[in-house]
DNA sequence: CAGGCCCTTGACATCGATGTCGAAAGTGGT
DNA sequence: ACCACTTTCGACATCGATGTCAAGGGCCTG
């Protein structure tokens, strides 16, 4: 054959088998490296696949096999091009691999319609798993898209009307924190700027917030409260707004990594960002190069992608213990932006 | 059906015609919306349907049906979690959400052995189509791994001993610029940062580097010159070794964005962000906030998705026109980086 | 040398779906 | 009442593979 000219189609089983002059379930034992075949048998099956670069068909092979694996795990998060989903899918990705497990991914954009539609998708390809970072408010509907035996397991955001592992983090203690600190710097108007108050993982954060001014007995103003701040250039228009007010905030609580980078921005913008001070939740890369350097309550997602990793596997072994919530700690990292004393603007 | 409570097996096709009273085919035929079904049967086939919450399994439909198609197509880029693969990830995936395709997805580090071992992976699964940005030098092998109505389109990276599709970017002539525009500041002592030199986008770089020096009549020196720099440490490291030289660089090119990003990270460090000037390959999120904000050669990773997905769409859609390669036009970003003058430590 | 056991091997059914094709029923014209 | 034609529908083969099972051959034992 041309090198480079390539197949027109693939070579199968029964062609292998014609070639080597043996059986299809002969060929079959082979490739599977099953024992029980003669060594000459096995010979001239490896001999007939070599000369026709055959390659098993996994879909067809996972369509008799009893199992019914496909070796393919479903994983939906929030936006891939996203660093934290990013990298969330690509600890994922390193630990299917050890497992020989390949990976389909989608983006929802915070859309539950897009979610349905691609869990669907997904379960209409048969993948042996999925991993969600769920858009919608109620995963109920999960009980009759998914069948038993293909494991769930949440990330970032802990499951509505559906039972399944998840691996989240304490996002009201992230948040608290992150105020705590602001408040423990002599910070008393204190903003919050939030994602879409539909998604939990917001709502949490913003409680965490109320109940760190509470814990301090500073009062809470509706009027340093924006939720809704789908991107960074909103995020940077909203806090224009802010500024403008009579009694402005002298502190940030960005409450998520987009959301923080747009405010940066227009700090900048305004050149008061020596002046405001700002903690983000999410770290992000680069926050350590900015000046100031950026404070941030981290999250980490390998270790979040790891962990939801290890479930899935566990599950896929044959684990059947209750379902689990796996909480991976957030950190404090303190680099300048939240230590900014107040100042009167 | 308690809806908490997950199906154990999916229903199939039978299971779905016995319900309605009807043959496996006119199953079929509703679920695939083929005319000539009498309405009763159809209205009789679709309430089956809703009741057992029959799903298709399009593994099975695709290994049956004449084209075979499974709607999924297979990417390997370099590292997912990596902005520029990310964003390229992303975009390919929104083009072939529109065609209700698939992806799945798999970073190669790098490593031509992974490469091949996630080729045969994929089309094991029987991808319809493979996006890959090459991590080896010869990619000849595809011609048997790849039967011929698989499309494959090249990204970021041209195919060597495979004629098929690619969507590049000039990388030599985006480091020409990057260079001149350096020189035109004034410098005269750049030095060139580079990852591994078996890349060949790395190698294309270097040559446009080679060719900005010569074209201003500025000598080229050896001891200026590191290459295999692949991850952000080492371009540190390395960047420190430079800056000991008798005669030290007052520019730096640096040919990929995790090599500019250590390179600001250790200029930051010993702070000369400000002395020595910067012109980075690749964008990366953030470059504008940084102070000095960096000067780099941009590649859009958005662009370059959007147009190999078309190539690739084209492709399975039936076009077969000779191969084509796409070169999406780079461009000079002033941030401030590289506008800064010599400076003689 | 018969009987029993193990080792190889392939014929056949099957996984969940679609392509082919012919049968049955309905329609209209004469 | 008969024929040609269309519409509707299902039996069956098939896609590429694996599970089941029994047949055939060799070898050992009694």
């Amino acid at each position: 054959m041309n090198p480079l000219q390539r197949a027109a189609r693939r070579p199968t089983l029964k062609d292998v088998a014609a070639l080597a002059g043996v059986s299809m379930k002969t060929v079959s034992r082979v490739v599977n490296g099953e024992a029980g075949v003669a060594p000459a048998k096995v010979s001239a099956v490896e001999q007939a696949v070599r000369q026709l670069d055959y390659r098993p068909n996994v879909t067809a092979s996972s369509l008799r096999r009893l199992d019914g694996r496909t070796a393919a795990v479903a994983v939906l998060l929030e936006d891939l091009a996203n660093p934290f989903s990013a990298e969330l899918h690509r600890a994922l990705e390193d630990v299917a691999h050890e497992h020989g497990v390949l990976l389909f991914a989608g983006s929802l954009d915070e859309s539950p319609e897009r979610e349905k539609r691609l869990v669907r998708a997904f379960t209409a390809r048969r993948a042996d798993a999925l991993i969600l970072a769920p858009a919608s408010s109620d995963q109920s509907y999960l009980a009759y898209e998914v069948p038993e035996s293909t494991p769930v397991v949440f990330v970032d955001r802990a499951p509505t009307g559906f039972d399944a592992d998840a691996v989240v983090v304490d996002n009201m203690e992230g948040a608290r924190r992150a105020v705590t600190h602001l408040l423990e710097h002599g910070h008393r108007r204190i903003a919050f700027l939030g994602d879409l108050p539909s998604i939990t993982t917001a709502q949490h954060r913003f409680a965490g917030y109320q109940e760190a001014l509470r814990a301090h007995g500073v009062p809470f103003d509706p009027d340093l409260v924006v939720h809704g701040l789908a991107d960074a250039d909103r995020a940077a228009r909203s806090l224009e707004e802010l500024l403008r007010l009579t009694d402005p905030p002298t502190a940030l609580f960005t409450a998520q990594n987009d959301i923080t980078v747009g405010a940066l921005r227009h700090l900048q913008a305004r050149g008061l960002e020596h002046t405001i001070a700002i903690v983000g939740f999410d770290d992000f890369p680069l926050a350590d190069l900015l000046r100031p350097a950026v404070t941030v309550i981290a999250q980490d997602p390998t270790a979040i992608g790891r962990a939801a990793a290890e479930r899935l596997f566990a599950r896929l072994a044959g684990d059947s213990e209750p379902c689990r919530t796996v909480v991976i700690p957030t950190r404090l990292i303190v680099r300048g932006s939240g230590e900014l004393p107040p100042f009167r603007l």
